[in-house]
DNA sequence: CGCCAATATGCCTCAGCAGTTATATAACCG
DNA sequence: CGGTTATATAACTGCTGAGGCATATTGGCG
């Protein structure tokens, strides 16, 4: 789960964001990112060696794209989680309340 | 999406992994985890800040567990890149090979 | 071949974070 | 209260990573 990390700057975000509309050379992304280009090559390797992004060679231009790949890993990764939510919880919050309110130290009791 | 970067961690991806199966209080997150008590409490004040988990006190113990809102948040900003293996990209791809032949380095920016 | 355009890499600095040990806070027990 | 358990915080260290500038590399053109 490289890709967790790879993902987790703001910036290679964002530069995920743009790719998802559309395809864009290292150019394309420093005008839109306005940064440094070789910060942006530098975040494109990083994406690029966690197999966020594949690249081809047009002329002296790279054009990167996202690849499905780590997406799907994540949205594997993520599939547990969501009984968290589609589960109703209804059950599970009136326990763990019940629970709050009788263990959590009184705070709430009688003041004596 | 302070979730992502809090979930990066691999120490703290372990420690969600095991709050997925049942809730802990912090000493079995350091038996689980074989790692000093302050590290895990750091750890855990982390991803408490970033809303992954949420605490109850019982007595001196802190029960943590998972709270669903940043798993939703996470499965919401995935959802747009499903797409791009749910499709099997066959319409897709022609559509951005169509493109780079017209030239993609015309574009100096994003359209918005 | 020499020049230009597009991109990648090297080197540097700075900031932040993970992990450690020592210590403070909080809650229970007698 | 004093002692003990459970957890949090503080101070410190070591490492890594982001961003900047300068420069190497690669491809196209005349």
């Amino acid at each position: 789960m490289d890709a967790f990390v790879a993902l987790a700057e703001p910036t290679r975000r964002r530069i995920v964001e743009v790719l998802r509309l559309r395809e864009c050379t290292v150019s394309d992304l420093v005008a839109a990112l306005a940064m440094s280009q070789p910060a942006v090559s530098k975040h494109l390797r990083v994406l690029r060696e966690a197999g966020v992004v594949a690249v081809r060679t047009h002329a002296q231009q790279r054009i990167y794209r996202l690849d499905p790949a780590p997406f799907r890993e994540l949205d594997a990764w993520l599939a547990p989680y969501r009984a968290l939510w589609t589960h109703h919880l209804d059950a599970l919050e009136r326990h763990l309340d019940a629970h709050a309110a009788t263990g959590v130290s009184g705070a709430a009791g009688p003041a004596g």
